[in-house]
RNA sequence: GGGCGGUUAGCUCAGUUGGUUAGAGCACAUGCUUGACAUGCAUGAGGCCACUGGUUCGAGUCCAGUACCGCCCA
């Protein structure tokens, strides 16, 4: 047991949580298998793998909610006991890491070409371990518990081996090809980029009309005065154009179908040749088809056998075969393009025209679709498989409504086209001999020889391209337990509990490790999907460092604390919900934590005398308990029930909002004021007393433990504070999860009565003006079966209401009689009268008095109509009707009480 | 074009299988250095639950449609 040190009177979050998570960390309590850890081995184990951040950013607020989610799971799963582990790690973010590190290089006047793929590599491992301390560092500010033992990075060993062995097992399997097709690329980036990366961006370009002159069938020479009109908007592509299309039911067009027509400026004749795609109602019904540089051209140039020319080099210059526009970049051949059609009177009409035009998700570059020769993995086997995962529960995405997403997501799914032109990422183990055979080899260090010929492995050269990152992070939950090896881990903690991570990512990453996962390990990788929802600006804007509206973790966390952060995000969290994050909101968890705090300080400070400073804790004595002591236990149980329900069903923001119902209006608000006065009055067998004080004890205590994995620094600091069992670990981050208790509900109807009773009484004070110090004397009329219970707290309530001295009548009638005049109160079934100097109702009271009356008159008017409706009472449930009668006659009495009050 | 979500107090959000009087925090008003807390206490004001229709004894809740906002996919 830790000793007992003064709380300061101000909760500081600044002072302790650096020092609470060192403590965890030379306990070495996060790891399942640590020294601290109290993990029943028989348990099921609860495992999260982390979505490790891009190595080179810096974590905002969408990680910190991640984290803290996940945090939050994994500290309750902890404390009850599961063996836990949460795995942290870091992404090498290929594509992400280069643009910033080609920023940085620019600075010294370098590019990745002038320092070559060897130095270059080398700055960028010196770059990200200059980040990497980074990165961690925030996680452990923000609190999270991770493994730290555990730590994986994407360029590990270990995952570069996965992604070998995984990669020789789909090309073994034709699951792995390669091949030259269409991709998307990024001529500023310089790579193929998946299609997930494309972003459609809504854009005003022009739509062109021109017209390709037709080839006259005896002379071979385009005709003067015959041609077809074609529409496009990227004139620039006629260059490679091999084809016109038409809809096969246009009559415009039905008489020149199997015609050819000539492409001016490089003067190729193309068949024109009828399509169902064609949409005749689009530009002039005609359209030129390029096959390499469009994909929907490119499907019809794969259906009708047309040439594929690729007229544009990788930086998105025309590169030989667009003739004299060889060299320009492709808006500037555009302009000219369209130019020379004018000159030759080619050019019908131009017209703006919005439509969609993809862009790099990085570079924000037009994407340029191009024929390449890379390597892809066929999806469509690896899709049925996550498909069926999911249709039969294996693995549940939380909330269901991603499930249509996720289902046609997974169904109009294309190949994978893995391969990057970056040099930062896991080089393809693709070989190629001189022959162009193709062997591809799961080793470290290559092939000794060709797998086909004989050559030897000093005649390969190696594929120069790599992988998508996505493609290791979809190998991410198997290769952070030693896959493809069989390892304790791996067998232990395999498949995980809960893949948490925002919606954002299902397609490009939950989907790859879902695939990946039950095609190379034949089980899913998770039971459960949760999806959160993005964290947003105060006007439900995406944050972004462009906008300027991001807000810092480490900043908020200096400001309030890493507990308020947490609480503002778990509170504001529903499954697959965006949430609108405003600074504001970390007060509500600082002041949260500040009056746990007090709290805490309060109990500590209220101990009785008769008990020891240092005596270890106790149970209350069930004899020495009152009503109070009894509501307090009742409404913790009630508390446990609710978190356990809030954690099961991962609705995270139901756990804080009740325990901060719980622990503020319940259990500070009347619980302690209940116990001060109990506590105070040394008149009080110290029996009474005790059982009061281990009663507030041990609530705080199963508080302390309900709240620690939203809010864990505060919390731990607290519960060293406070008595504990022999049984209690050190720490409460491996302290046990509370079970609940039984509900009393004699108990919460005694209190809630007399609470109502106090409010009611306050307010009649309020109203009338009184001022808050007074005193004034009250009688109360109490029913019998409150009577006990008022008694036990009748100095609380005098203290609580500034009512005294307070005289306790039996009926109304022996209220009327004692207490004819004075504020009425009527509250529930009770009902009271405050002395005053007056002998009647003043204005102000009248007022109240009668507010009160329109109230329940109508409210009553309400009742009676229902019941007087028989299909009401013929069809709704007995216990429904009994309630609206109980409801009709109480209403009645406190109309009439109120009437001749007025009367009166 | 297809799909999904949202619309409840000035703002941010709860509202369990339909069932008495729709809640909370912030902000607001009034009054409080009440003995843990002014990061606080007390009291109060503030809602045609987007709209229309339907089902039902009963609808914020279920169904259909409309409007607006947002997201995803093509």
């Amino acid at each position: 047991m830790t000793e007992q040190q003064e709380l300061a009177k101000a909760y500081r979050p600044a002072d302790f949580e650096g020092a609470i998570y060192e403590r965890w960390l030379a306990a070495d309590v996060f790891a399942p298998d640590g020294k601290g850890s109290r993990a029943d081995e028989a348990k099921e184990p609860f495992v999260i793998i982390q979505p490790p951040p891009n190595i080179t950013g810096a974590l905002h607020l969408g990680h910190a909610l991640t984290s803290t989610i996940e945090d939050v799971l994994i500290r309750h799963a902890r404390m009850t006991g599961r063996p836990t582990l949460w795995l942290p790690g870091l992404d090498h973010a290929s594509i992400a890491a280069q643009y910033v590190l080609d920023q940085i290089i620019a600075k010294d006047g370098e590019t990745r070409e002038s320092l070559g793929r060897e130095r270059y590599l080398e700055r960028m491992w010196q770059f990200i371990n200059s980040t990497r301390e980074v990165m961690l560092g925030q996680q452990r500010r923000i609190g999270a518990s991770l493994d730290w033992s555990r730590l994986r990075f994407t360029m590990d060993e270990g995952s570069a081996r996965a992604v070998r062995v995984s990669f020789k097992q789909l090309y073994d399997e034709g699951l792995a090809y390669r091949t030259e097709a269409l991709v998307n690329w990024c001529p500023g980036c310089r790579t193929s980029v998946s299609d997930l990366e494309v972003i459609p961006t809504e854009e005003t370009g022009s739509l062109w009309t021109l017209r390709y002159h037709l080839v006259d069938e005896t002379t071979g020479e385009p005709s003067a005065t015959e041609w077809i009109s074609v529409a496009t908007t990227r004139p620039e592509t006629i260059l490679g154009d091999t084809g016109v299309a038409v809809h096969p039911d246009d009559a415009r067009y039905a008489a020149l179908v199997g015609r050819h027509a000539r492409i001016p400026f490089v003067e190729r004749d193309v068949p024109i040749i009828a399509d169902d795609v064609v949409d005749p109602a689009f530009g002039t019904g005609a359209v030129k088809i390029t096959p390499a540089h469009d994909r929907t051209d490119y499907e019809m140039g794969q259906r009708h056998g047309l040439a594929m020319i690729t007229v544009l080099a990788d930086d998105a210059t025309v590169n030989e075969h667009g003739g004299a526009y060889a060299g320009l970049d492709r808006y500037a051949a555009r302009e000219a393009i369209v130019q020379d059609l004018d000159a030759r009177g080619d050019l019908e009409a131009t017209r703006p025209h919005p439509m969609l035009i993809g862009r790099c998700q990085r570079s924000n570059d037009v994407i340029e679709p191009r024929l390449k020769t890379q390597w892809f993995v066929r999806v469509g086997p690896l899709a049925a498989k996550a498909l069926e995962a999911t249709r039969s529960g294996r693995t549940e995405i939380v909330p269901p409504r991603f499930e249509k997403v996720w289902e046609h997501w997974m169904t109009s799914i294309h190949d994978w086209n893995v391969s990057r032109q970056l040099w930062w990422g896991h080089r393809i183990p693709a070989w190629y001999c001189p022959d162009g055979h193709v062997t591809v080899s799961a080793e470290a260090d290559g092939p000794t020889a060709c797998g086909t010929c004989s050559r030897g492995a000093a005649e390969l050269t190696q594929d120069p391209d790599i992988f998508d990152t996505w493609y290791s992070s979809g190998l991410w939950p198997l290769s952070t337990l030693g896959w493809p090896d069989e390892t304790v881990d791996l067998q232990r903690y395999y498949p995980g509990s809960v893949m948490e991570t925002g919606y954002d990512i299902i397609f490009f990453w939950v989907a790859r490790m879902m695939m990946f996962g039950i095609h190379l390990a034949e089980k899913v990788p998770f039971r459960t999907v949760y999806l959160h929802g993005l964290v947003k600006d105060p006007y439900g804007k995406r944050m972004s460092k462009t906008k300027g509206n991001v807000v810092d973790p480490l900043h908020a966390i200096d400001e309030s604390g890493a507990d308020a952060l947490r609480f503002a995000l778990v509170h504001g969290t529903s499954p697959g919900n965006d949430q609108k994050f405003r600074t504001e909101k970390l007060d509500d968890g600082r002041n949260f934590a500040n009056k746990l705090w007090n709290a805490t300080r309060f109990v500590l400070g209220a101990r009785p005398a008769s008990i020891p400073a240092d005596a270890p804790r106790e149970a209350p004595d069930p004899a020495a308990l009152g009503p109070a002591e009894r509501w307090i236990r009742s409404r913790t149980a009630a508390a446990v029930e609710a978190a356990d329900h809030g954690l099961a069903e991962l609705q995270l923001a139901e756990v804080t909002r009740t325990l901060y119902d719980a622990i503020w209006s319940e259990y500070c608000d009347w619980g302690l004021e209940l116990a001060k006065v109990r506590l105070a009055d040394s008149s009080q067998p110290d029996a009474e007393r005790e059982a009061t004080w281990w009663t507030l004890v041990e609530a705080l205590d199963t508080y302390l433990r309900l709240l620690h994995p939203v809010m864990p620094f505060v919390t731990e600091e607290l519960w060293a504070a406070i008595p504990h069992a022999a049984a209690d670990p050190e720490l409460l981050i491996v302290a046990d999860w509370p079970a609940a208790g039984a509900r009393d509900a004699a108990a919460e109807a005694e209190v809630d009565a007399i609470v109502e009773l106090v409010r009611a009484i306050r307010n009649a004070r309020a109203e009338a003006g009184i001022v808050a110090a007074t005193w004034l004397p009250a009688d109360v009329a109490v029913p019998a079966r409150f009577t006990k219970a008022f008694e036990a707290l009748g100095p609380a309530i005098e203290r609580l209401s500034r009512a005294r001295p307070l005289t306790v009548h039996a009926s109304r009638a022996a209220l009327e009689v004692a207490a004819p005049s004075g504020l009425a109160v009527i509250a529930g079934e009770l009902e009271a009268r405050i002395s005053t100097a007056e002998t009647a109702p003043s204005d102000g009271d009248r007022v109240r008095l009668e507010k009160g009356l329109a109230e329940a008159e109508g409210f009553l008017a309400a009742a009676r109509a229902r019941l007087a409706n028989e299909a009401f009472t013929a069809k709704a449930p007995p216990a429904v009707v009994e309630g609206a009668r109980a409801r009709e006659a109480e209403l009645t009495e406190t109309v009439e009480r109120l009437k001749a009050r007025l009367g009166g």
